[in-house]
DNA sequence: TTGTATGCGTTATCAT
DNA sequence: ATGATAACGCATACAA
């Protein structure tokens, strides 16, 4: 029994009997063989690893996305490297960089920033399909991306607040350094432009996902001289700042100001009154990632893809009739 | 320039000259050379990475750990094998299998079922350390443990529902097939006995993790001729569960019912009313767990080592005074 | 269908 | 201090 029979079992190789299967199958039993997949690896020249890259798994959308995807790799026995960069584009830099060198096949990333350079260069040297999520990177051919209909949904949500009778809407979003932010932005204006309305410009404030950030907005444009009636939180972080905000004024939620929010996560469906939530499949995200990344691997010539996943608007207490 | 010399100043060897070092570092960049990990780690004999199981990264317990040891390995040039079992033992089984054919250096496990005879043959043919997260698994030596003291914080909360005068508690908890279950049930029993009062063992309710479940008992017992007066949620998942549930039947949480739950989440502190907590330092999970294996790998004759995490009771409105 | 031999990119040992 | 070379464990081309 050579050394390429138990090599040709292990990866069901056409050519081998079934006499020659029942042999190795049994020594490897008897002898608690376990292959070495970085052997393996090296001589085949790819990993069968992906690696990630976002922000903060805190976040349960990531949550969501990195869980889903590592499901799907790993009925295909490929494994997640998964790695976060607190938000940091030179952390993103940093990691595209350590999964390269890790030779991950392929790379799931949802960058802090994707306007810098660096991590641009960094994410250009890497071989492999990069899948971007939610994301658009200039002068990165060889992405595929998984988008959100950020535009319908915040569009539907700008329209029905609107529609409420609200004129003051602020808006809080990530910063313009990412793609969904400018989307937002673009169709919340779109919105006011819909109903022939002049966009209160001073409401919109594009500053960054954290929950600090939400929190000190909403203070200081609830405390101004003419507040806003309703408030759109991009972002289930940016939402617990906003609720931290309120609760410190004493204001209510669908009582004092309307809420709308961004991504169904427990927190959004269990306050009181529940949140109304631009909604989205976030684990369909992970899981088409996943298919994207593997498509591309196991087909070089697969050309790169963009998917764009849709948005329902989903009304709940935060949002009443006025 | 040989091989060699590029390799001796890749890994910092002192016998390096300064000028051999310059014109390696130079000819690398010059090149945009690569170092191949797989094939340094197959040379070594491994991988420079930590293979993790958990439950489900929703859970933003777990979410905590990952993302804290995950930070700790990358500041040592470690990565993270991130995979999950949804509670499955199976899948834990599975998932040792196949870190272990990975050559992960170390797994960092949080059991879902810490008597499965599967799951710990499958960890014991692991070679490597492996870190339990708050699990004790009978006949494997080889462990190291971070363990919470969950006997200290429900003792303390219990008894601070009894001294509030309540004394029909229930206890939602996981399945008493972990270790935490079994200590917090224990505790719970003891505050009983330390007030010279009769447990109620019909509100002891160790069933599991699922919000679900929790939904399920929670209904349940409140229907029940005699309700309890207090209700403790065993994990944030729980919480959720419980939530829903008082919120179908119209209930408030501290006011037709105290609400204690474990660990501080999001939801549990921007709830109306704020929910009182059995609070610990998740992240120090993940970064202690990460330092248990690192100490092991880089040298296999430290001894396994056992580590236990405080806790403490946070007071809020969900448990009012009477 | 099976066995033999080579090379993947490193690190480590030995010689220089 | 540096260079040459073997070996890590596997997959594959080729020979049998």
């Amino acid at each position: 029994m050579a050394l390429s029979s138990v090599s040709r079992v292990l990866n069901d190789h056409p050519d081998v009997s079934e006499r020659m299967r029942k042999r190795v199958l049994a020594a490897i039993e008897e002898l608690g063989y376990e292959p070495n997949l970085l052997a393996a690896g090296l001589r085949r020249g790819n990993s069968r690893t992906v690696g990630f890259i976002v922000s903060d798994l805190h976040n349960p959308l990531f949550a969501s996305i990195v869980t889903a995807a590592q499901r799907e790799l790993n009925r295909r026995s490929y494994a997640a490297v998964v790695t976060t960069s607190d938000g940091e584009a030179a952390r993103d830099a940093e990691m595209a960089g350590v999964l390269r060198r890790r030779r991950v096949d392929a790379l799931v990333v949802s960058l802090a920033d994707e306007t810098k350079d660096r991590v641009i260069r960094e994410l250009g040297r890497f071989e492999g399909p990069v899948v971007l999520l939610d994301r658009k990177v200039e002068g990165l051919s060889n992405a595929s991306i998984v988008e959100t209909d950020h535009d319908g949904g915040m569009n539907q949500a700008a329209r029905h607040l609107l529609a409420l009778g609200h004129r003051r809407i602020a808006l809080l979003t990530g910063p313009l350094q990412v793609h969904p932010s400018v989307r937002r932005v673009e169709a919340f204006r779109r919105a006011y432009a819909e109903h022939g309305l002049a966009v209160p410009e001073e409401l919109i404030r594009p500053a960054g996902f954290a929950p600090e950030i939400g929190e000190k907005l909403t203070a200081e444009m609830l405390r101004s001289p003419s507040p806003p009636t309703a408030l759109i939180a991009g972002g289930n972080q940016l939402l617990t700042g906003v609720l931290r905000s309120l609760r410190r004024l004493g204001l209510g939620a669908g009582k004092d100001i309307a809420l709308v929010s961004c991504d169904d996560v427990p927190l959004s469906e269990l306050h009181e009154p529940p949140i109304t939530v631009i909604d989205r499949d976030v684990a369909r995200i992970g899981e088409v990632a996943a298919r994207l990344a593997l498509e591309r691997i196991e087909d070089p010539a697969c050309p790169p893809r963009r998917v764009v996943l849709p948005t329902s608007l989903v009304l709940r207490g935060s949002t009443p009739r006025l």
